[in-house]
DNA sequence: TAGTATACATAGATGGCCGATGGTTGTCAA
DNA sequence: TTGACAACCATCGGCCATCTATGTATACTA
């Protein structure tokens, strides 16, 4: 991989990922067909180069969200010539996101909630 | 354990949980020492019973903050007679609290830029 | 005095993510 | 034209956080 690195070095702590690698890939599948090089460096640039999500990680994911009838490949020559692996959220898979969605909005604000609890006492 | 079950039946992902929990449980130091078991009840309550903290978890995870300076104990009897390990936050610990909180703030902020993004599209 | 709730603790299994590694193809400069 | 580098896909072993299951002991209460 040779991501550019980005101005922030803010580091988070990598168990804060888990669980919510699948809601991002999904998201940004939700609004154009990508493939999977695409994917990491779009994250990364959309997330201010929080998220630096390694191929390790994203290729097994992409694998079982097909697997789940999540996402559907196509190949496809890009206009350089170059075939690449192109990745689109099916209808279950939007249905999937939407679920992630709100389970991560439930997450986050009590998380917030008790957070904010606390400093208040 | 023998919680009393509230009326939220949302599941979260547990994974959604991970490196999550260390920030949950100094939050929760931060107001007043505690104990454990009065962890995870009160952690429940505030989160709306989102969190179900469970005892395999906790504890484990006090004997490492207890190991790392961030949390000190000392054993007290209540007024019933029970006799309980409170947990204390240390000065050492809420710098640590301090940083997990900036962190979870942009964890939480880039997630949702990148949701936010990916519906614009 | 039996049952239930409180309270602390640990071992083993599970599952997600990463580091390491390897391969192929296209590009560009020397 | 060739060699280095970038783009791109892929897998495996291991780590680490959490859960499940289990064990223990004490206090309250019916």
């Amino acid at each position: 991989m040779y991501l550019r690195k980005g101005g922030c070095s803010m580091k988070i702590d990598k168990s804060l990922m888990s669980g919510s690698t699948t809601l991002l890939v999904l998201s940004l599948l939700s609004g154009e067909e990508m493939y999977g090089y695409q994917m990491i460096t779009e994250l990364a640039r959309r997330s201010n180069h929080i998220f630096d999500l390694k191929e390790g990680t994203l290729y097994p994911i992409l694998h079982g969200l097909e697997a789940n009838g999540l996402v559907s490949v196509r190949e496809r020559k890009s206009e350089e010539g170059r075939t690449r692996k192109y990745y689109r959220i099916t209808r279950k898979g939007r249905k999937a996101l939407d679920a992630r969605k709100e389970e991560w909005v439930a997450f986050r604000e009590q998380v917030d909630a008790v957070v904010n609890s606390a400093s208040l006492a």
